[in-house]
DNA sequence: TTAGGGTTAG
């Protein structure tokens, strides 16, 4: 007797555009634009097809890695198949913002307004609201959400204009326009900067208890303050604190933290972090090998710093010319230096042949 | 019934 053949993958019924999109989606919202890209092109467009909104998610997904030029490209693709870019406008006005061209933002947006057929709509002043005003806004009708609010709260509180952010927080309430978490994550995180830690920590708790959880974003943001201070307890109270709450724990927060041991010169309980992040998973970047190096140099400790800094190779992390010029200050600063100065010459040598 | 805008380090 023949037993069934089991189907093959390339032949089991595709699925929809609409599933597609959905799925290429979440990955766009996980912030996984190069992983857009290469399963947009893997899939093969012929076989399953696309639409303005596969085309808008791939053309944000470049915009996000800074490649405009693939972004316009593919804009391309809707004239040549007659399709509506809509939306895709604000996508390409966002892009243009987050590579600081702001001429080339505002001319897009007059096209938009000049086209007729695609009118900027809550989103787009969304977009445009950081460099212009809700003025306009208003007065087209358009009501301005949270995530305009939270913008402008941005914006205000960057300049430190705190009377004016909490005009705004008045404002958004009422008209029944609720802050939600990014939105008090910007007044958390702003506190912090500005050393309030223990307004921050007051901010928090109001949270909490309008229902709102805060995130890995606020955490962060309050170990931050309390490393400036130099209140490591607190800190690491916070950090127990999410993890118990079951909170997501990425790199940022490490960081936060180890940044603090090393001002503070508590190097051992730094690099037991640095440890600890890796058996997670997480994998330290550059900036916190440098701090940790820097912090080795800082304390006196040029041979554990020389040692991370082999180690940080090994990983596969490369040492930039930040990581050099600490360690140069460093032998600089001791009687070793002429010593030290032909480890640097060797290590340069070395990374010149991994370049080349 | 799928797409575009807001928050954290160095």
């Amino acid at each position: 007797m023949r037993t069934p053949k089991r189907k093959n993958a390339s032949m089991r019924p595709l699925p929809s555009v609409v599933r597609f999109n959905k799925i290429l989606g979440q990955v766009a919202k996980l912030k996984h634009y190069s992983a857009v890209i290469s399963f947009y092109n893997q899939m093969g467009v012929s076989r399953i097809g696309h639409d303005v909104c596969t085309l808008t998610i791939l053309i944000n997904s470049y915009c996000h890695l800074n490649q405009m030029g693939f972004s316009l490209s593919v804009l391309g693709k809707f004239f040549k198949l007659g399709l509506e870019p809509m939306s895709t406008f604000t996508t390409l006005i966002n892009g243009f913002l987050l590579e600081n061209r702001v001429v080339q933002a505002a001319e897009l947006f007059n096209k938009m307004i000049n086209a007729g057929n695609c009118q900027p709509d809550a989103v787009t002043y969304g977009t445009l609201v950081k460099g212009f005003c809700m003025k306009e806004m208003m007065s087209k009708g358009i009501a301005p959400d949270v995530i305009t609010y939270t913008s402008l709260i941005h914006g205000v509180c960057k300049l430190g204009e705190w009377k004016e952010a909490k005009r705004f927080l008045n404002e958004m309430v009422s008209k029944s326009i609720f802050p939600d978490v990014r939105t008090y994550n910007v007044l958390v995180d702003t506190l912090c900067k500005e050393g309030m830690v223990l307004e921050a920590d007051g901010v928090v708790e109001m949270m909490i208890q309008r229902g709102i959880e805060p995130d890995t974003v606020t955490y962060s943001s309050l170990m931050d303050g309390y490393c400036l201070r130099g209140e490591m307890s607190k800190a690491r109270k916070v950090f127990k604190l999410m993890l118990s709450k079951g909170s997501m724990v990425d790199v940022i927060c490490y960081s936060a933290l180890i940044n603090g041991y090393c001002k503070h010169k508590m190097m051992d309980e730094a690099m037991m972090l640095l440890r600890e992040m890796t058996c997670k998973g997480l994998i330290p970047n550059i900036a916190i090998y440098n701090t940790l190096v820097d912090g080795y140099c800082k304390v006196g400790k040029l041979g554990d710093a020389q040692q991370l800094f082999s180690e940080m190779q090994a990983c596969g992390q490369l040492p930039d010319v930040q990581t050099y010029a600490i360690y140069w200050m460093a032998c600089v600063k001791t009687d070793k230096f002429l010593q030290q100065s032909n480890c640097l010459k060797r290590w340069k040598a070395r990374r010149w042949m991994q370049i080349l």
